[in-house]
DNA sequence: TTCTTAAATATGAATGATTCTTATTTAATA
DNA sequence: TATTAAATAAGAATCATTCATATTTAAGAA
């Protein structure tokens, strides 16, 4: 998850909107979209700019501190999460969870050591995985 | 792939749009976004509105006849492909295609059968496969 | 500490894909 | 052939995102 020494180490400057964008995945759970960002951000800094938001997740991207989600019906939702990882699906409720497993992942591999795709070299695969949270 | 006796099949009116959006489908390669389409068919209809398209788009996806795919960069692009399957990503040159493999659906069924995720009842599984296309 | 400067921000206008509204037309059927 | 619900064309409206510009600021240098 992204954080304070993640951003240090980018070389990025230290500021109170990106410590703010920082505090925000921290917070919301859910893979927030830019709005929820803003609107969270705003009740302890009511002055932030939403292209500002949008500049500091474009940013954090490029930097490789936070991973763009494309959704279903287009907004785009940010996962503070960049390393490898899957993510569960709840398309009644919207919800969306970051799912790791290595096992599966070297599954995966495995088969496609085997089972070449023709004319396609493969670099990383991710599943979406559909289905109801159970709470 | 979508076709006339599966429009036909869902009691949708067979009007002279509709043919030309499943042509597109037919012709154009690449899951083209709904103004790919709207271009396609006005080198034959000049007239069509784009809204004709995107509620002809709407009603197709709603019937199953087609699929919705989300990219990168937020534009929505179009699958004439309603089964379920994989995609094959570029980045680089944007190209999407489509991966039909049963033994892997089978391998990652199989390992949710013994292993399951907690909180969550999956209903369906697709793999991103990004990498590069060789030709 | 103060100065310097490139980088970051706020603001609001612009864009572009998609949706909506309304009047008109048409496919299907009786 | 007449009827009618559904489909379409046209263009206005919306909404997320991007862009342009003037202002401010973080971080390193002096």
């Amino acid at each position: 998850m992204i954080n304070l020494d993640k951003l240090k180490s980018t070389g990025l400057k230290v500021t109170p909107q990106r410590l703010a964008v920082i505090e925000a995945f921290v917070e919301l759970k859910n893979h927030p979209t830019a709005e929820e960002i803003v609107g969270f951000i705003r009740q302890k800094h009511p002055n932030i700019g939403v292209g500002t938001v949008y500049h500091i997740l474009e940013i954090f991207e490029e930097k490789k501190l936070i991973k763009k989600v494309k959704t279903e019906n287009g907004t785009m939702r940010y996962d503070g999460l960049y390393e490898h990882h899957h993510h569960l699906y709840c398309e009644e409720s919207n919800r969306i969870e970051d799912y790791i497993d290595d096992e599966l992942d070297d599954l995966i591999i495995k088969y496609f050591k085997n089972k070449k795709i023709e004319n396609f070299k493969i670099e990383d695969i991710k599943l979406q995985i559909n289905g109801k949270f159970i709470d």
